[in-house]
DNA sequence: GGAATAGTGTCTGTAAGACAGTATATC
DNA sequence: GATATACTGTCTTACAGACACTATTCC
């Protein structure tokens, strides 16, 4: 055992949904000290007569903080540092979360302080701790698994159309992406069931996808460009 | 500040090198309990004294328990859980890093307790906490980063042929790969200079090259092949 | 029929895999 | 010259990008 002074450990998440064709993170605001009153991502302390991880402690907060079960959710990195927080050296186990808007809207806006905010703006926000950077890192990795990976679904409600995956594969990566190419993708990857219903939100009615019960994130050897 | 206790954290790395065809991690064997006399990651406490972040006290453990420097060091995952360790709820930062074995050889043998293992042994070893899984962890990493990077360079020295290259990759990936395609891809991802030596470690003389002093890691489109 | 969205056919471009062919060294 | 290693040329293959074309629905 160490005998000097163990450092502080956190668990903070960047939850992202897709709302329209905006990318948006759901950050908290701080009602105590240090940083209070400014935006923080949500999270806080492990408990371990809880948590038995501390993915367990991701969740558990997000369920707290908003009401929230991701469709997703995987560990980003682990941020370290003797300055990151004023009350001494301290360990933030940061965990990136995908969401449907669909499956949370309400309950985030009535009920709890947390808020969706557009990425683009949290540039100019004042953020507490470096969540800023988390944020940017859980961005990134976001990014790059949508270039090689059908990660983006859990954006999505459980039935989805093409048009759909590819307007929130958009607002992630910033760019048009030929539908085409995307079809392609569905299909290679055996990750999807085509429904036997449609579903009709612009004019010709659109096959509706699922996700298999049991699918496998599959990685194509290719990335889309950016 | 949190009224329960909070986990314990450590630092452990898993340093790879290849000689000849075999990869081989670093492994050090534990003189105190919990699991005295298994093998263990080389690492140990964060001491907030010294070290700024938890990066810094994964190069020093491996600088004190076996004299290295590593070419190359990336956080990997970090672990957790309630049962991993008999003495409570612990935190496990993990790295992964690359060195050449020709800087390290004779450092490790002699002077401390500190060995390298094949890779393919660890399967059937007497392994500390939950350490083999880390190690399948780094390593599938390394393999993957191996697929669409040069990270492979890192275990070679600053002069190096293709032939060499092309070895460690293939110790990496467990498969063989073309030297036309290695070729390729050192010229697309401009990291690497041609040196004006040669060297004749078979019968024609092999062009050298290294690595540009700052050269960032380029991150082909595609993968290679497994 | 016109407009808007859904979906297909197919051509091009790029980079990896395969492998034959050439070059340079040692004996 | 024989052989082994180093390196090049070039054909094939897989799949993303581009974009014109067809299909279905609403008005």
């Amino acid at each position: 055992m160490p005998e000097y002074i163990q450092p502080l450990v956190t668990v903070d998440s960047v939850l992202f949904t897709v709302v329209e064709d905006n990318l948006k993170v759901l950050l908290v605001q701080r009602s105590i000290e240090p940083f209070i009153d400014s935006w923080s991502l949500p999270g806080g302390f492990v408990d371990p007569a809880i948590d038995s991880t501390t993915e367990d402690t991701a969740s558990r907060k997000l369920a707290a903080k908003a009401g929230i079960h991701p469709n997703y959710l995987e560990q980003l990195q682990t941020f370290s540092g003797a300055n990151r927080d004023p009350r001494g050296f301290a360990i933030t186990v940061a965990y990136f979360a995908l969401i449907a808007h669909q499956q949370t809207s309400t309950h985030v806006e009535t009920v709890h302080d947390a808020e969706w905010i557009d990425y683009d703006d949290i540039e100019h926000l004042d953020m507490a701790f470096d969540h800023k950077l988390i944020i940017k890192t859980a961005y990134e990795r976001l990014q790059q698994k949508a270039l090689y990976s059908m990660l983006p679904v859990f954006c999505l409600p459980e039935l989805f159309t093409i048009s759909q995956l590819k307007q929130v594969i958009e607002a992630i990566i910033g760019k048009e992406v030929q539908r085409k190419s995307l079809i392609r993708r569905i299909e290679k990857s055996e990750m999807f069931t085509e429904t036997d219903s449609k579903v009709a939100t612009g004019k010709r009615q659109a096959q509706l996808y699922t996700l298999k019960p049991d699918a496998n994130i599959f990685h194509f050897e290719r990335n889309m460009s950016l």
